[in-house]
RNA sequence: UGGGGUGUCGCCAAGCGGUAAGGCAGCGGACUUUGAAUCCGCCAUUCCCAGGUUCGAAUCCUGGCACCCCAGCCA
């Protein structure tokens, strides 16, 4: 499926056009984040479009920190996002940008612009400009200090440059038009004054520039022909684009898309941080958050990565993605890469009562049963008492349930037909272990008589089991859109209670042994795991990524 | 009551004047040593609504309606 080309969409129609008319002959993307916290797959749509754009039509990506805010930047997200795009695939090459190398450029187009009596600095506080700036439906009003004279301006500049002035007191805006009706041409302010430490430029500035200020000629400096955001920018192009027309320099086209909602869980990086500092998750790289690292925890591939951005498509409609669509590309990649293994997260015990009691026997049995091109085999330790899943029995079983029940025949998965004969229980009527005998003429599965069972079980032979904790996980929220409270409620109360079922002594096949962290597998008939970093060396720790298409539980009565 | 956007199947999403792709979900069935996977079939006479232009409109025009974004010295 990830061998047919992408669909189209209007970014490429868009491009088509471009390269058809001669605006530009070449394409060159970037990925701009702000390094203040760490990404998510809304990011990775991103990412994955921009690079996946340049791949698509030969030209270059970049990566570029947006790091205009040293108020909230620091290199710890540097680090992490440089990372997670190197996991998705991203290739920026030796183009490695970052705003801050930039400043110099930024500062002297400041003066460029007071000098042509574009741009002034006003002494009006926050709460003033605010003030001055109007509303949606009046015009605002002009700043006291907006006819200052280009040298006092020039001045001022400098001095706010040099650190004469505190935190807050002075800004520098652009003169455009107080009564505009798109409210960034309302004078937007371009520098403020921050003596803060910067990650990269240390304490070499004191006045830092505004995103819309910094953005859009970035992208300028770096060549890039199409400047790929979200729509929430969209009204701030005309702004970028008189940056430029005024500016008199190169000019790349913006084009906005719509972000990336998915039902079951939340975007952004406000509620995200909020569920890592009140600890309803355990950090960030928990497996059940939608960030980069939660993913690859959880045991996401850069592969489901691509293949879910290429499937969800990219358009101007703000949508929400059903999570059923994720989880779909994520069976779908897994089922084809994952080794197949047999795990009992709920044990229950059984004996083979006709069984010899010091026999052991190795079955061969197929590690990729779904792929006829892959016949790796492996080996499984069978012997009499082994371990099954509580599900897979039932003392009273209801109709269409056929695995193993009170006289009921079934399949040991590659090894041998058992049939029920007797449940031991407690006092409480609990049942603690299941007795069967087998047919030894079905050995391998399969009986020269040719009669079938309906149900194949899998199984763990006790004595051989590999004790194992595995976290099964679940949904974050109870709600697909966990946002919808009511007004004095917040998005914590859709939080699911069980999103996390911690299991210990889960028994596994031995050749989990040898499993490494990030390894992933099928449980047969249950679903994809993959072991945690958190295993140790006498306690493997395996995550459930996502649990197997189930049309048996569904027929179930709630 | 300002400006900028968006409205095609339950959810994504193609379509760009020639008579509604595809995926997910759902529903049937086949197959099955994973109730998985795979395979087959079904699933929008209709494109937010109303007019208009045209031989012909989801696509063009006009007028509505709904929803999203913008009033940070955040990005």
């Amino acid at each position: 499926m990830s061998e047919t080309s992408t669909p189209s969409n209007f970014i490429r129609t868009l491009i088509d056009g471009h390269l058809a008319d001669g605006r530009y002959d070449h394409v060159h993307t970037r990925f701009p984040p702000e390094p203040n916290g760490y990404l998510h797959i809304g990011h990775a749509k991103s990412i994955l479009l921009n690079y996946g754009l340049a791949q698509a039509y030969g030209g270059q990506f970049n990566l570029r920190f947006d790091d205009t805010n040293p108020l909230k930047e620091e290199q710890e997200f540097i680090d992490a996002i440089t990372a997670d795009v190197k996991w998705l695939g991203g290739d920026w090459e030796d183009r490695l940008f970052y705003a801050s190398d930039y400043f110099e450029q930024l500062y002297q187009w400041a003066i460029q612009l007071i000098k042509e009596g574009k741009a002034y600095v006003d002494d009006l506080t926050a709460e003033e400009i605010r003030q001055y700036r109007g509303t949606l439906t009046e015009p605002g009003q002009n700043s006291p200090y907006r006819d200052r004279s280009i040298e006092e301006n020039l001045d001022l500049f400098e001095r706010m440059k040099q650190g004469e002035f505190p935190d807050g007191s002075r800004v520098l805006r652009a003169k455009i038009d107080m009564a505009a009706p798109n409210m960034n041409f309302r004078d937007p302010v371009l520098y403020r004054i921050l003596h803060a430490e910067h990650p990269r430029t240390g304490n070499e500035w004191c006045i830092y520039p505004m995103y819309d200020w910094a953005h859009g000629q970035s992208d300028s400096i770096e060549g890039i022909t199409h400047s790929i955001c979200t729509l929430e920018f969209e009204d701030h192009r005309p702004l970028y684009e008189w940056f430029i027309e005024n500016l008199g320099i190169y000019a790349p086209q913006q084009i906005e898309f719509a972000r990336l909602a998915i039902t079951y869980t939340v975007m952004s990086k406000r509620k995200l941080r909020r569920l890592v500092e009140e600890g309803y998750v355990n950090g960030w790289d928990d497996p059940r958050m939608p960030t980069i690292r939660g993913l690859r925890r959880r045991g996401y591939t850069p592969e489901t990565m691509r293949n879910f951005a290429e499937t969800i498509g990219v358009s101007k409609a703000n949508s929400i993605v059903d999570i059923e669509l994720l989880e779909h590309v994520l069976r779908d990649d897994l089922n084809r890469r994952a080794p197949r293994a047999m795990g009992v997260l709920r044990p229950l015990k059984l004996t083979i009562t006709n069984y010899p009691s010091d026999a052991i026997e190795e079955f061969e049995v197929p590690t990729h049963p779904q792929d006829k091109e892959n016949d790796e085999m492996r080996v499984v330790p069978f012997s009499r008492e082994i371990y099954i899943e509580q599900d897979d029995f039932m003392e009273e079983p209801p109709g269409k349930y056929y695995r193993l029940a009170p006289g009921r025949e079934v399949r040991l998965l590659g090894t041998y037909y058992i049939t029920c004969d007797e449940v031991l229980k407690d006092e409480a009527g609990n049942v603690l272990e299941v007795r069967c005998s087998y047919d030894p003429e079905s050995r391998g599965g399969t009986t020269p008589d040719g009669r079938k069972v309906k149900g194949t079980i899998h199984w763990v032979s006790a004595a051989h089991a590999l004790d194992a904790e595995v976290r099964v996980y679940d949904r974050l929220f109870t709600q697909p859109n966990p946002d919808n409270v009511a007004d004095d409620e917040d998005f914590t109360v859709n939080l699911n209670p069980n999103s996390l079922e911690v299991l210990t002594h889960c028994k596994l096949e031995p050749n989990l042994e040898t499993a490494q962290v990030g390894d992933s597998f099928q449980f047969m008939r249950q679903g994809y795991f993959v072991k945690d970093q958190d295993s140790t060396d006498g306690r493997p720790v395996f995550n459930l990524t996502v649990g197997l298409r189930d049309t048996w539980a569904k027929m179930q009565p709630k």
